[in-house]
DNA sequence: CAGTTACG
DNA sequence: ACCC
């Protein structure tokens, strides 16, 4: 839809509500199994707001002692994360433009009072491989900046159903989630919580794309 | 006041 | 500048 030269796009309302609801029921299915859990920020403890669990060979966590990073093991359960949903295979793979699939998505559940202050992606060694994040449920007050911690930023309102592309210098964008707008969706099933899911997909390790000879080149 | 938020 |  938004198409531009930075890398970044809005592909406003890409999933349609039936693709939206099998999505929502592919993740409260992998839920059940593998909780949200409370993330801490390294050194302070201080806890997010935003809860979080992942799927595939790799998910992003942080606390207290650690800090940022990927594994293969849930941090409460031990578990190995359950897998990608086929449907979020699909999605990178029509938007994405990037050779190898993804390894992690991480699952961001927002409550009606959550937010996620404004960061940089960089955690990832496949460091040049697009970012692409579904929105369900529950509006969202997003805010993209530049790649300094300084200089303007645009607030823009995600739905339920758009679909968002980090690429290129996009992917080192700060960004973040000012607010949420409660009670703005019906697709989350009454009996589970109310607000907004965001799943992001990422390539974490080098794969095809991280090859020496073609570092940092965006394939055809 | 420190830590966080907002960049209106 | 604002919030706790």
């Amino acid at each position: 839809m938004l198409q531009s030269e930075t890398g970044f796009r809005l592909l406003k309302g890409h999933l349609d509500r039936a693709a939206q609801a099998a999505l929502v029921e592919a993740v409260l299915a992998r839920v059940d199994r593998s909780p949200l859990f409370t993330p801490a920020m390294p050194r302070t403890g201080r806890k997010m707001s935003v809860r979080m669990t992942n799927f595939g060979p790799l998910g992003w966590v942080t606390d207290k002692d650690r800090g940022y990073r990927y594994q293969a093991a849930h941090p409460v359960t031990g578990e190995a994360w359950p897998n990608l949903p086929q449907a979020l295979f699909d999605l990178w793979e029509a938007v994405s433009g990037w050779p190898d699939p993804p390894e992690a998505c991480l699952v961001n559940w927002y409550g009606p009072g959550a937010r996620l202050g404004q960061h940089i992606d960089a955690d990832e060694d496949a460091k040049f491989a697009p970012v692409v994040s579904v929105s369900l449920g529950d509006s969202a007050k997003f805010r993209l900046g530049g790649p300094t911690p300084k200089g303007p930023t645009t607030s823009l309102t995600l739905d339920s159903g758009d679909v968002v592309v980090l690429a290129g210098p996009a992917r080192r964008f700060r960004h973040g989630v000012d607010r949420i707008y409660p009670g703005t969706s019906t697709l989350l099933p009454p009996g589970w919580r109310p607000g907004r899911i965001n799943l992001t997909l990422r390539r974490v390790t080098k794969g095809q794309a991280g090859q020496a000879g073609d570092r940092g080149t965006q394939p055809a």
